[in-house]
RNA sequence: GGGCGGUUAGCUCAGCGGUAGAGCGUCUCGUUUACACCGAGAGGGUCGGGGGUUCGAUCCCCUCACCGCCCACCA
């Protein structure tokens, strides 16, 4: 039993009811209806332990707009949803869960043991953020959740990293990488955060071999002269022409070094002799290269110093090794003085330690030839950026892209399909049986073989995502019908991470890119502007909102928050604002309820007599075309106001108002056209609200079909409008803003001249005001149509030389003599004519202008000319107006 | 160093070549049978500064200032 309407609506009652008779009733699938089009969206993949935060509501909100959108139009709509492994997050919190517990850490443990313990941790917290999207009413296909560590993704893994690996374009390459000393991992270079730290630059001396002098080197980082191969100074620079060529002598090495030349110093910086040191610097590693020099690793995966330097500074740690570096220069007199400086010091974005550059092994994606598909797609405008001005953030970086390293030192991941054999064999295939055989083809005989220890980057796998969860390699119907995607909603912060890296896969295993659109939404931020993130635990709780505001508030709010280009500051009081427009609706149901608004299945919106419903049907029609458009051009924050303005300042505020005499009237034949119009109309905006509000508008659908037509079914499987712009009257239009003018002006009339309601006032001041006498001609007609419209029934009573209506709420009271507040109507007067002057000279200030250059059209000189005569009279009579009030004073 | 964005009401932000907008907040008024999560009104802005284009610039162009973000470098 539903009955009566209550005043409120009871979000936390309802929303939950809703999300599970959807999802029961199937309309999360595609429809795959004959004819339909597809449209598809793949998620971007959550941490699979990961909790919901504003960002994945935005997110969502704006992906189940779309959605919605679509379904209702008639397309055959798949949300693929699913998480992601994200590698090292998640063994970092099983680390510290460890690590909380007193428990062995994971090298103790072992690495079956603590996958073990990692799945646990996935299963136990696997579903949270699924039920959390339901709760904000995300209309994904459940039953289509993956998983990147599923069998069938890690299956696309296998074959990719395979097939990249055969064509060249996976290898595996030494050379530098961004070292993690606390995961002990290598990281790529979008792992790495440069943060600005104080520190500073010492002068260090090297002196000559041949005992001629000395050579001073600057370095912020003195530890890492214990792997110094050379000195470079510039070819160029004089100060340094008589030493290329010598030897100097390492301090507290003793071994000898050449000074060598080199564009790469800089004679402006530093002392213009730089330190190479080719195993912990990407510059000097390059320098290295050209000059053959030796690459000297001096520390251990944990950052520790390594064997390979003089036996006092074995074993300790990076920064303490920098302290005895400088207190043993110190006591051998090679200081040469220090500066404060400010620079920026690389840091792994999950551990926060600073990262060290490292001589290791590592697998390689040849990115820079996979982008040259990637880049020609957007060139070709085969996938677009909204906002397009992000397309030349993509471009910048893809054409500079520089090789991507996939190997990372975890556990918990895909591990890497490489098998190593005898004399330094590799064979990599996608079991270890293929291995195997390959190995027996090459040596002729069994041979043993041990798997590569490392996993695969956890872009790696979301980088197949568009067409993995369609279920490649197999050739699924879905895949074939879905792929390439519709459009791919993601935030700015992983352009590179994740949306070049399915550019890159996309388009070499499918040969089509993976979406014909990327929508880039703005971050939420937290109140200091920062960004929100997972790792630094600064997040507003989206399910805290919903609890408060319930899920219609929040996703309306975030939908109009969602301006093109700039980020969100989110505010409750904003929320606040639109949970009262879901009560507004909502009492607007309730106010067609109470006046029998019953819907009517053969209404035809053509067909209404009165004018207002004219006039209403119309306004829905723009209603409709208006919020279309704006979907369709992904501007979510003018669909809601389009929304919100029809709903509360149209429907509400005039229409609903403007029908009250007809309702209670004794016109029967009016009464019942004017009841299925606002029934009528009301569906319309329970449709068109539909995908920004579904808990409310599908609560309201079933509430108001409960008397009336009986509905053929859910909200969500309703059909969006399609109005013809023929049913916008023109004259309605005009009658009804006529009036809605003529209202909105004498109520601000009564409060400009500042009198209470009832009070009399002289009739010169209405008669004086500018187009005073036609004004009041027309408080006159409005007076008389509102009477015959039975409006108002004290505009019959009103004493004479006074009108009085009620409408809209407020009653309008304009009493046509009495008295005044003098001092306050000459300010008013004064301010007003002013006013009317200055404009009067900019008005011929530009017609001086348009006459001297003669360029205007003769409308716009035109216009302008009345203008300026209109405000010169309207001055001209308000000053007149101003004298006889100063003359009754 | 390169790039992107921002600067509009007290706050949070839309908008835009044609007389400045919303929400919230503030102040007045309101026991009108949908809604006080409401209604009617008011106040509050030289649209960051300076140039230019234009009949007309908050909007387009140039420039400066400040703020933010991304990338690169950092001896």
């Amino acid at each position: 039993m539903l009955g009566m309407i209550e005043t409120t609506f009871n979000p936390k009652a309802v929303e939950p009811i809703w999300s599970e008779a959807w999802e029961k009733s199937g309309a999360f699938k595609p429809s795959n209806a004959p004819g339909a089009d597809p449209f598809c969206i793949v998620i971007p993949p959550p941490n699979v332990t990961g909790s919901l935060h504003i960002g994945h509501a935005l997110n969502n909100t704006l992906q189940d707009i779309l959605v919605r959108f679509e379904r209702l139009r008639g397309k055959s709509v798949l949300w693929q949803p699913g998480t992601d492994h994200a590698g090292i997050a998640t063994q970092m919190v099983v680390e510290r869960q460890l690590a909380a517990e007193g428990n062995i850490g994971r090298r103790e443990m072992g690495r079956e043991d603590f996958l073990k313990r990692v799945w646990a941790w996935k299963e136990e917290s696997g579903g949270t953020i699924f039920k959390q999207l339901r709760r904000l009413g995300a209309s994904c296909d459940w039953s289509r959740e993956r998983f990147t560590m599923d069998e069938g993704l890690s299956a696309a893994v296998l074959k990719v990293f395979v097939a990249l690996h055969k064509d060249g374009l996976i290898y595996k390459d030494k050379r530098l990488v961004n070292w993690d000393p606390h995961f002990e991992t290598a990281i790529s270079d979008l792992e790495v955060v440069n943060k600005e730290t104080k520190g500073h630059m010492w002068r260090i001396a090297y002196p000559l071999e041949d005992g001629s002098g000395e050579i001073v080197v600057a370095t912020t980082r003195p530890e890492t002269m214990l792997g110094d191969v050379a000195v470079a100074v510039n070819p160029k620079d004089e100060r340094y022409q008589s030493m290329i060529g010598k030897q100097v002598k390492l301090p507290l090495t003793g071994r000898l070094i050449p000074i060598i030349a080199d564009d790469y110093a800089d004679p402006e910086a530093g002392t213009g002799a730089v330190k190479i040191t080719p195993a912990h610097d990407f510059n000097d590693f390059k320098v290295g290269k050209r000059h053959n020099l030796p690459m000297i690793n001096i520390l251990t995966s944990r950052g520790l110093l390594n064997d390979d330097v003089p036996l006092p500074y074995r074993r300790l740690d990076r920064s303490v090794a920098r302290e005895k570096v400088l207190q043993d220069l110190e006591a051998e007199g090679l200081r040469r003085g220090e500066d404060n400086i400010t620079h920026t010091v690389p840091h792994g974005d999950r551990s926060g330690v600073v990262v060290e550059p490292w001589l290791t092994d590592q697998w390689y994606v040849d990115a820079p030839k996979l982008a040259v598909a990637a880049i020609a797609a957007v060139e070709g405008g085969k996938t677009k950026f909204t906002p397009k001005n992000w397309e030349k953030t993509y471009f910048e970086w893809m054409r500079n892209i520089e090789p991507w390293c996939v190997s990372r030192q975890l556990w918990w991941g895909h591990r890497i399909p490489a098998w190593y054999g005898p004399e330094g064999s590799i064979f990599v295939e996608e079991s270890e049986t293929a291995a195997l055989a390959a190995a027996r083809a090459k040596f002729g005989r069994t041979v043993e073989l041990t798997r590569d220890e490392d996993v695969l980057d956890t872009w790696f796998s979301s980088a197949l995502w568009p067409f993995s969860t369609l279920g490649w390699p197999q050739q699924t119907p879905e895949l074939k019908t879905y792929y390439p995607t519709s459009i791919l909603v993601t935030a700015h912060d992983i352009i590179f991470f994740w949306v070049a890296r399915m550019m890159m896969m996309g388009m070499h295993f499918m040969k089509e890119e993976p979406f014909h659109e990327v929508y880039i939404h703005a971050l939420v931020r937290d109140a200091t502007g920062a960004k929100m993130s997972k790792s630094k635990g600064n997040t507003m709780d989206p399910l805290e909102l919903i609890d408060k505001f319930g899920a219609d508030a929040l996703r309306f709010t975030l939908a109009a928050m969602a301006a093109q280009g700039r980020d969100i500051k989110l505010s409750e009081q904003r929320i606040e604002g639109y949970r009262n427009f879901g009560t507004k609706l909502w009492n607007a149901a309730r106010f067609a309820q109470m006046n029998e608004c019953a819907v009517w299945d053969q209404y035809d919106p053509a067909s209404p007599q009165q004018t207002v419903n004219k006039w209403i049907v119309g306004e829905t029609a723009k209603a409709v075309a208006d919020v279309t458009r704006e979907l369709e051009a992904r501007r979510f924050n003018e669909a809601a106001g389009v929304m919100y303005r029809f709903v509360w300042n149209v429907y509400c505020d005039w229409y609903l108002e403007f029908i009250k005499p007809l309702l209670n009237g004794s016109d029967e034949e009016a009464k019942l056209e004017t009841r299925r119009t606002a029934a009528w109309v009301l569906d319309q905006i329970l449709i068109m609200l539909h995908p920004f509000m579904p808990f409310i508008t599908e609560e309201l659908w079933a509430r108001t079909g409960e008397y009336g037509h009986k509905r053929s079914g859910m909200l969500i499987t309703e059909a969006w409008p399609k109005l013809s712009e023929k049913l916008i009257d023109p004259t309605a239009e005009a009658e009804i803003n006529w009036m809605i003018d003529l209202i909105a002006e004498t109520r601000s009339t009564r409060s400009q001249l500042n009198v209470p309601a009832g009070a009399k006032i002289p009739l010169l001041l209405i008669g004086a005001d500018r187009d005073g006498e036609a004004r009041l001609e027309r408080y006159q007609e409005l007076i008389d149509r509102m009477a015959r419209l039975e409006y108002s029934t004290s505009a019959k009573d009103a004493p004479k030389g006074s009108v009085t209506f009620v409408l809209a709420g407020a009653t309008v009271a304009l009493p046509l003599e009495g008295v005044v507040d003098l001092p306050a109507e000459t300010a008013r007067l004064t301010k007003e004519i002013a006013k009317l002057e200055a404009e009067v000279k900019k008005m011929d200030q530009r017609l001086g202008n348009a006459d001297y250059v003669a360029r205007a059209p003769e409308e716009i000189v035109e216009e302008l000319r009345e203008r300026r005569e209109e405000e010169a009279a309207s001055a001209e009579k308000l000053k007149a107006a101003l004298k006889q009030i100063q003359g009754a004073a």
